[in-house]
DNA sequence: AACGCGCGCATTGTATACATTTAACAGCAC
DNA sequence: GTGCTGTTAAATGTATACAATGCGCGCGTT
């Protein structure tokens, strides 16, 4: 165990991520102790780290509660990604190197063979998320900013909480490799104004897509959502 | 001590923000112990969310240091500030409400006595400073977004650290106190364009009004930005 | 029966002892 | 003389014991 305060935020927060432990939830040292097979004190670590990236709430002697996120926090929430994801796609524009263009290229013409082929739906889906990581992240490098990287880092993975079935249609999917194609061909031209606006639509439509309804889930739909998610 | 941890974190916040300590300094977690009077761990607590914050770097096993920021980073600071500040004016113009205003009007009244009246410079920088802080925060109020807040709270007392002597020249606080002005005439015709427009000249002014030498201050230095700080 | 008070338990906050890691220094070999 | 390696000391990472705090339950009073 090489580093146990590590070990309990992955673990902790993998939990929250995947659903294991439901928004609300009240988490007590003690269980995440037994969680996480390591003493308090990295738990302590671990759930101070998560409460200053949002994934989780404390009150004063009352332990922590997984964060909530209701509709108006996620407007607040894609509002700010869209502005600063925007801001990193103009920056983009003009710093994009050779090589990450060739990296973008290739990850859009994988995700077009894949939407295109005859995988099952649950594996596209997987894929797409993947190659959509790193199409975003290598907009995010070419913007070469230190502290806007921190902070989409933190609002995307935020967001990633929230995530639904809802936003892995066929329909939705094939609307935001749209939006992929555009931005490539924004990149290529060096059009910052052009690459912020696309990247701005792709965020709130992503927003769109996302479930409004608040309704605690049952086990079986956090099953499937999870099957879907592909982490890893 | 009701609260040892909150104790350590303002404790050191403080001296960092002051500049007693220095940026690249190294802190041990001994001698915190010793100036924050409390035991280990939560003096770790304290460290830890500094950390978080940006206030200090810590690598493993090799303790924190107090974060240096170069003019790249500075750079990248004051552009995210511009575009936040800009997007809460903007969120502000169609959101505030009388009672804000009549804040934002007061506040203006008094910076424009201030520097009218013949007070010594360093009263009228303390006083400028206190209103300046009043007009940000109202408009970061009315814009009316926790997270909005939350990472400007974040990005401002970032820039807190780096404050110098040139930064309040009585040229420099009349410029911006021309921002202001303005600012209030648009929040008034709830324009948020305009609004947005303004706060970014705002800020990027204050960029500008930065010095660019990184050379170690000396001790004589830090007193006479320390007593132009007017903390508390 | 309802409200208030106080006691007890569960849980977090703090202190400290112990383990682990890293970096510096000294000694030895080449 | 220089470079490598082993040892050592100082600092951080971890575990656990103890203190303080807040909440809930039960009992008593009105």
């Amino acid at each position: 165990m090489a580093n146990a305060a590590e070990h309990a935020y992955e673990q902790i927060r993998e939990r929250i991520l995947s659903g294991r432990y439901q928004p609300g939830q009240r988490l007590t040292e003690a269980e995440l102790v037994d969680a996480c097979g390591v003493s308090r004190t990295p738990v302590r670590t671990a759930i101070n780290r998560l409460v200053s990236e949002d994934f989780l709430e404390a009150s004063r002697n009352q332990g922590a509660r997984v964060k909530r996120w209701d509709n108006t926090e996620l407007d607040e929430l894609f509002e700010l990604r869209a502005l600063l994801e925007g801001h990193a796609a103009a920056r983009a524009a003009s710093r994009i190197t050779a090589s990450q263009l060739e990296t973008l290229d290739q990850a859009v013409a994988d995700m077009d063979r894949i939407l295109a082929g005859r995988s099952a739906h649950l594996r596209k889906a997987r894929e797409f998320l993947r190659l959509n990581r790193i199409v975003h992240s290598t907009v995010w490098e070419a913007a070469d900013s230190q502290h806007l990287l921190a902070m989409l880092g933190r609002l995307v993975e935020q967001s990633l909480q929230v995530r639904t079935v809802r936003a892995f249609s066929l329909a939705r999917l094939s609307e935001s490799h749209h939006h992929h194609l555009e931005l490539q061909r924004a990149l290529h031209a060096q059009d910052p104004l052009w690459c912020e606006a696309v990247m701005r639509s792709h965020i709130r439509a992503a927003r769109q897509a996302l479930a409004v309804d608040q309704t605690p889930k049952t086990a079986s739909e956090r099953d499937k959502d999870l099957a879907r998610q592909a982490h890893s």
